[in-house]
RNA sequence: GGUCGGAUGGCCGAGUGGCUAGGCACGGGUCUGCAAAACCCUUUACACCGGUUCGAAUCCGGUUCCGACCUCCA
């Protein structure tokens, strides 16, 4: 129960294990980033919001982690008919861009997205097309081991000759017959290239057409899918670091032939915690293209999509993601943004009432409620319970508040420490709702709170009225409480 | 067809054998000139069918439904 140390799911064992570091208190840590060739939608957010919890929560524990998130901006095939076109590319010639102007665009879209979502910025955010050198290199120790081959100016990994050493699908629990057997219901082009349906590329020749290309030993060519991480992650972490992430959606094939990539090539699994966060469904549907439902990640900023009743700020999104556990789905629907919405003002609410408090006599326990909250990270990161735990301080605050309940100065000590503490610095949310000091707009508006005060007492309440709602209109929403009127801006 | 993950009260979501989270919404109350805020009370759920057990949302078997992935698709 009081475990004191970090659990965490590991996919490749199935199971929850104590974190322990390869060399701590160093932690490395490698996160599958978006490839940029479009606006940053709901999927993409709560891969890097889950991240930022472990990687802050790592940080605070005292570790020293290396955060590595990349950005792929090297074009994976658009479909399976392999025509040549790669999705930047495509998109380029669709805005009339070069490919590169793509993916930077998106790129800044993309690091938009995280700066209001309150992200840790990433230590390195290395680029696929930066790693041409290192992933053909790479591709040739591979080649030398016996795990792939050249055909027809493209390179594949040779599934067969890598199983007979390894077992290709530890991680997603997948066997080579049965991927075998499930491969025959389709036919795809280009397949007479390989020698198994299971191989994959490594490196992908070009066509004359293709812009998107760089020299190698096998001609003229661009990079497969699943080589750039394995080729990033081992120059900046190592052969072997601690953790991996990514979504649900990248075990198969990504991860496991990012698996097989560097085992093949190093001998030994590249991470040791595989960290994979659950997708996002939007009415109990999947989010895809094809049923018009991905919101952009900016259409929440601004409300302007079908789906959305209204505009939900940042913070907003990240509480509702927050609220469920990263390993499950987590449903989006209005009615609940909406919810998490009011409940993330209680929050901040509180927040900011708790510097207010003083102490009295011993009462309500600080550290025990602490304790639960330090358990509920160390349980694989269950963030919903270290809400609720949350709102249990909430609750004391606004009680000790009403002088309901009571809490000496110990007590009251830690829980101003480490309220902030969970709030602010681990689940990094921003405390948006603090007016800041010093600041002309907030002595008028104290101004005015006093002006009301005086029409209140001379029983002017037309005029009393007036001012809070005026304020109210301006988004400024007065409470009143026995200790006199505060303020808080939408 | 295969692999993996789900099904919890009006909504969202925790919870792996008894003590039955939390948020939001609803209803009642306290406070207030009124309102808001705050506080108190309230609403007893676990897809279905069997089984194990003194006792199951939680374990076992079966069924139904849903989602992701199944080779260049992030």
């Amino acid at each position: 129960m009081s475990s004191s140390k970090l659990n965490i799911y590991n996919t490749l064992t199935r199971k929850t294990e104590v974190f322990e570091p390869i060399a701590a208190p160093f932690v490395g840590i490698y996160l599958c980033g978006p490839t940029v060739y479009g606006e940053p939608h709901l999927g993409h957010v709560r891969g890097p919001v889950t991240f930022d919890i472990l990687n802050r929560y790592l940080l605070h524990l005292g570790y020293k982690v290396r955060f590595v998130r990349n950005i792929t901006d090297v074009g994976h095939l658009t479909d399976d008919s392999d025509d040549g076109d790669d999705k930047i590319l495509k998109k380029a010639i669709l805005e009339k861009l070069e490919p590169m102007e793509i993916a930077q665009k998106y790129t800044y879209s993309y690091h938009s997205m995280l700066n209001s979502l309150n992200v840790l910025p990433a230590g390195i955010e290395p680029r696929a097309s930066g790693h041409i050198i290192e992933q053909i290199s790479m591709i040739e120790t591979l080649i030398e081991k016996g795990y792939a081959y050249e055909s027809h100016g493209s390179v594949y990994f040779d599934v067969s000759a890598y199983s007979k050493n390894y077992q290709y699908g530890e991680l997603s629990g997948r066997i080579t017959e049965e991927l075998l057997a499930g491969s025959s219901r389709r036919t795809l082009e280009g397949q007479e290239e390989k020698r198994s349906p299971n191989d994959f590329a490594l490196w992908k020749k070009a066509d004359k057409n293709h812009i998107m290309k760089w020299p190698s030993p096998w001609g003229e060519g661009f990079p497969g899918w699943h080589i750039e991480c394995s080729a990033m992650s081992k120059k900046y972490l190592g052969e072997q670091f601690d953790i991996h992430g990514g979504g649900m959606d990248l075990l198969f094939p990504h991860h496991e032939s990012e698996i097989a990539q560097s085992k093949g090539c190093t001998g030994h699994t590249p991470a040791k915690y595989w960290v994979h966060h659950n997708m996002i469904t939007i009415n109990g549907q999947k989010m895809a293209k094809s049923l018009n439902n991905g919101i952009l990640v900016k259409d929440f900023f601004t409300g302007n999509h079908p789906l959305l009743e209204r505009a939900y700020s940042p913070m907003n999104l990240k509480f509702f993601i927050l609220q469920a556990h990263y390993r499950g789905t987590l449903d989006f629907s209005n009615e609940a943004l909406q919810a998490a919405d009011k409940g993330l003002e209680r929050l901040i609410t509180a927040m900011n009432t708790l510097q207010e408090l003083k102490p009295s006599r011993k009462g309500w326990n600080a550290d025990l409620w602490k304790q639960k909250c330090y358990d509920a990270l160390n349980d694989d990161l269950n963030t919903p319970i270290l809400i609720a735990h949350l709102f249990d301080a909430v609750k004391a605050i606004n009680s000790i508040k009403a002088g309901l309940e009571i809490i000496d100065e110990s007590d009251l000590d830690s829980l101003k420490k480490h309220f902030p503490l969970f709030v602010t610095d681990i689940l990094g949310l921003q405390n948006t709702a603090m007016p800041s000091a010093n600041n002309k707009e907030n002595e008028l508006i104290e101004l005015l709170i006093h002006l009301r005060a005086k029409a209140k007492t001379e029983k002017n309440y037309a005029l009393s009225d007036e001012i809070r709602n005026q304020l109210s209109n301006l988004g400024i929403e007065l409470k009143d409480s026995k200790e006199g009127t505060t303020f808080s801006k939408k």
